[in-house]
DNA sequence: TTGTAAGCGTTATCAA
DNA sequence: TTGATAACGCTTACAA
């Protein structure tokens, strides 16, 4: 029936079953490693597809079980390094599995985003979506995919879905520690380079600063932030503003590392010297922080590691609840840090 | 025969062949735009297929079209930017349309790399793939894929393949520009921070350094390269090691950007002023360029829109072979470059 | 332990 | 311009 000839079509399970003498769901029975089934039947149709070539058709597969093993990254963010960590961190887990991933890069300032998501969704009727910061923490989406029927994982700062649904970030008491360390160092006067208000993160990192800073019974206000959009320029001007504001800063801290490169570049403008003249911190370790000039302290955040726990939840949605759900980053010393000219 | 209740199951095409009261084949004709078709008929359908929600499978559709509507991007490369640009670009080109992008982020040092790459071309069965350097450079895959019978293209910035093939930028013409214009400032002596001897793109960069000396009839030997593989590590201690060396260089042009930073902080280290004492351009324009001090001179590589040209010479076949292969790049000026001090 | 028949949701063929 | 029927390559139920 099935007469392919050496026009390039691939080997199906009705070749295989054929020259293997056996019917198609025996093979397919290898193919899924069922447990009864006779070694000798078993060995002789490994030989066969092994011969062949076979690989068996993911279209064909995922039609007949319902299901599609294709999970999707959906983001819209400024942080290459970040998404790229995250997509690696998604294959680390499902290599060696049927599981592809495929990405959905979308604008949110788009007038269609609800919409584009929507389709992409639709569309792919993916195993399971996950979705990044600043997008996972609009409940809208979470809401679009549970109606969809679409499992999720979101990543986030805050506890913003239930574990099975969430992989987070603990940005503030991260932040708290990196101030926490300026002020053991001697810093008194603590500048703080925001975040944009829209982003949850952004909130989480500010709350951090002032957890610290109340907590040691040192002054903060709003002279004392200036806010950003987690872009260089931004970080750059905020930097300006901070610098060109009354009593002097010794140390600022910013909410991402693009905008530290940015205040450092402030400095640098001004004459001041980092870390002699000011300290400065930022939040990602991007490889950025690695290469600027001085070498940035930053907060680390487990990027991969979270994207390994996103996929697998998943992939075992029944386990997923289990799964960690909280991921603690860790502040990184460099050289844009020391004590401030008093303590030294 | 199809009773769908509120379980959850979407729409199929049986539903709504069934409420508009025409054939499967009919709707089938909707979805797939045939021109002959009734008007009043299409209406009709288009309305039960709004009001159900329904979206075509496309699984089904892909088994029963023996094709995958799915593009695979295959790289392992250690600058994110260029990367997420390129996804990015690919994305342009396959918006709106039915395709859908999977990445395959491989690591070159894996003994089972062949094979990884194989296995996932064979599992996925996509439209084409695109492969970027430097594995876009070893031929040995492009034979695997013709030999698998999947389309490719190949990212590089040497002719490595038929148009049809192949977004190709023109390295060496621009390292070409990028030393013309340091010459035309009043440098003579021009350091080289090489990439890796086994780069294709390393080997094009230094040609053309190379080319320009040449035609300026300025030295260049041995003793003015130092090799780095594209790290930030290695561009500091080929940094070093050019400005330890005998005669001073007045500029060094290096391979990558990341390099040329490793080399701004050599030159820190030494007490130098970037660029009043030396100046230094990279490649790349990766977002590193505009956010280290001093800004960095670099060439920047069109790849957004080398991607978008790749992802279109997949989706047709039939004309890839007429769509530009050549993307020139083009030299941004920034802070990092000035004459040398005798021309001031 | 293995096979038969039916079905997954779509498109192609060919006839009406 | 439309429809009946048979694929596409696989899995599940059920039977043997």
């Amino acid at each position: 029936m099935n007469d392919r000839g050496a026009r390039g079509a691939s080997p199906t399970i009705n070749d295989v079953a054929r020259l293997a003498g056996v019917s198609k769901k025996t093979v397919s029975r290898v193919i899924n490693r069922s447990p009864l089934l006779n070694d000798a039947t078993r060995e002789r149709i490994e030989a066969v597809i092994a011969e062949l070539g076979y690989v068996p058709n993911r279209q064909a597969r995922s039609l007949a079980l319902r299901r599609n093993f294709v999970l999707g990254l959906i983001y819209d963010n400024p942080n290459a390094q970040m998404v790229l960590n995250f997509q690696q961190g998604v294959l680390d887990t499902i290599k060696d599995t049927e599981f592809a991933l495929v990405i959905h890069p979308v604008d949110r300032r788009s007038p269609t985003l609800f919409e584009d998501i929507r389709r992409f969704v639709e569309q792919q009727r993916h195993y399971g979506v996950m979705i990044l910061p600043p997008l996972s923490e609009d409940d809208q989406f979470a809401d679009l995919f549970r109606e969809l029927g679409c499992n999720y994982v979101r990543m986030g700062s805050a506890e913003l879905d239930e574990p099975a649904h969430l992989v987070q970030s603990n940005d503030r008491q991260a932040v708290r520690e990196a101030i926490d360390y300026l002020v053991a160092q001697g810093h008194r006067r603590i500048g703080l380079i925001a975040g944009p208000s829209g982003f949850r993160s952004a909130h989480e990192r500010r709350q951090g600063w002032i957890d610290s800073l109340v907590a040691h019974g040192l002054p903060h206000d709003e002279t004392m932030v200036a806010e950003g959009n987690y872009t260089f320029e931004t970080g750059q001007s905020a930097g300006e503003a901070l610098l060109g504001r009354g009593e002097p800063f010794t140390a600022i801290f910013a909410s991402n590392d693009v905008m530290a490169a940015g205040a450092i570049h402030a400095a640098h403008h001004r004459g001041l010297d980092v870390p002699k003249d000011i300290s400065i911190v930022g939040f990602d370790d991007t490889v950025i922080a690695a290469t600027i000039w001085p070498p940035l302290t930053t907060v680390r955040w487990p990027i991969r590691t979270m994207a390994q726990s996103a996929a697998r939840k998943l992939i075992h949605p029944e386990t997923a609840g289990k799964e960690q759900a909280l991921f603690p980053a860790e502040l990184i010393l460099r050289a844009s840090t020391e004590p401030p000219e008093t303590e030294r």
